[in-house]
DNA sequence: TGAAAGAGTCAACACAGTGTCGATAGATTG
DNA sequence: CAATCTATCGACACTGTGTTGACTCTTTCA
């Protein structure tokens, strides 16, 4: 694919760039993006600050393509899964679910600084925007498709239903990752992702046939 | 309270100090913190830059003091809210929740822009973390008396539940006030999150008595 | 083979923002 | 009417960003 020729003495355009990134995604596991300079890339990937801007138009653009990969990592992951939702909903979810946990998790550094620079960055912003829309609009056709075969009930929305199940996912795994103050262990994240989503799809929504003595239901 | 005593000319510092505070929020609902400088802030509360900085120690300061304003505010609103889990159990999530969407609006851009500084100033960080941590408890008791009660199945460790539960709150609630990209409508969300909250709650946590005929549980 | 083109590099600069210091001015108190 | 406390701000040092323009290799092709 690339034209590669030059050898030895000066790397290439290329080499740099790669040496950017990885600089890029190894600093971004010690500190946030923030607290790393322009030069501190530069120096990690052996060239002067000012030739970074050769490469990358600012170090958050460095940022977005490596978010670009873990993105398209997660993509990939998705569509190589087998839609079993029909034999086996609760193991599909699951899987799906999985797919997002495990490769947030190879990637937990990048994630964390994409979620702080979606907050000040259009670009960042515009991509995790996009990716979160056609993640949600997937589980909603899902959702439409098990209400419709009778295995789900009619509750809220479920386009609704779909966007809050996956910002609570985000939201989940970004805390669990990193390790924050109320998370939940990186060992149980998938269980208890996975018990809501079902619950809340497969449930009706109304206090019903629990345990005890059904509770009256308050909503009309 | 305060033990005033100047008059005229020149402002007293209690009044400057809220002037500073009105100005960050009003100035927040514009625009982040980051695109606010101690400058503006300055100026729109009509002092010089350096006089900034008798007042506060920097404008994440200010920032904490704003917010420390809100998290009070939701403790007070959930404090005088009647538990009556046992008679109304939905009603009474419901409620609890609505304490937490009406604040959260109503001081939106505080809330955003805290979301935003948690991630680099330790002071917000902790604050919010300390205040999740004890909505987070607060949700994990009632849970397990739910439980206790016979109201509630067992599932997915009670902690782990009320700790994954509040996150989703917490983001949801942020991504619909700052009508971000994939959102739950401001008017549908405190309905979506009571049904989330209740189903998973409440709900066995596998596919059970829906719709259709009913599957088998899976677990043991 | 040697000059033009292109790729890559960087010293130096302009700029914006933060936080500090020290000198000062107005009120308050004994 | 001094001493003192509160408040104020000009001027400075510092850190980091992004740009400019001149320079040096390397490749190519007449």
């Amino acid at each position: 694919m690339a034209a590669h020729g030059r050898r030895n003495t000066r790397l290439s355009g290329d080499d740099r760039q790669d040496a950017i990134l990885a600089t890029a995604e190894k600093l971004l596991e010690e500190r946030a993006l923030e607290e790393i300079s322009v030069a501190d890339l530069a120096q990690g990937a052996g060239i002067s600050r000012p030739s970074f801007y050769f490469y990358f138009s600012s170090k958050e653009n460095v940022l977005l393509v490596l978010l670009e990969r873990v993105i398209s990592e997660v993509q990939h992951r998705v569509a190589a899964l087998p839609r079993n939702f029909e034999e086996e909903p609760a193991a599909a979810w699951r899987h799906s679910i999985g797919a997002f946990v495990d490769v947030f998790a190879a990637h937990r550094a990048v994630s964390a600084a994409a979620m702080t620079a979606r907050l000040r960055n259009s670009d960042v912003h515009d991509l995790w925007s996009k990716s979160m829309q056609s993640w949600a609009d997937y589980s909603t056709e899902v959702i439409l498709a098990e209400r419709a075969r009778g295995a789900a009930p009619e509750g809220v929305e479920a386009h609704d239903l779909a966007v809050a199940l996956n910002l609570m996912n985000e939201r989940v795994l970004s805390a669990a990752f990193s390790a924050e103050a109320p998370s939940v262990n990186q060992h149980n994240v998938l269980d208890v992702l996975a018990a809501i989503w079902i619950s809340s799809i497969y449930g009706t929504g109304t206090i019903g046939p629990a345990a005890a003595g059904r509770a009256g239901s308050a909503a009309p």
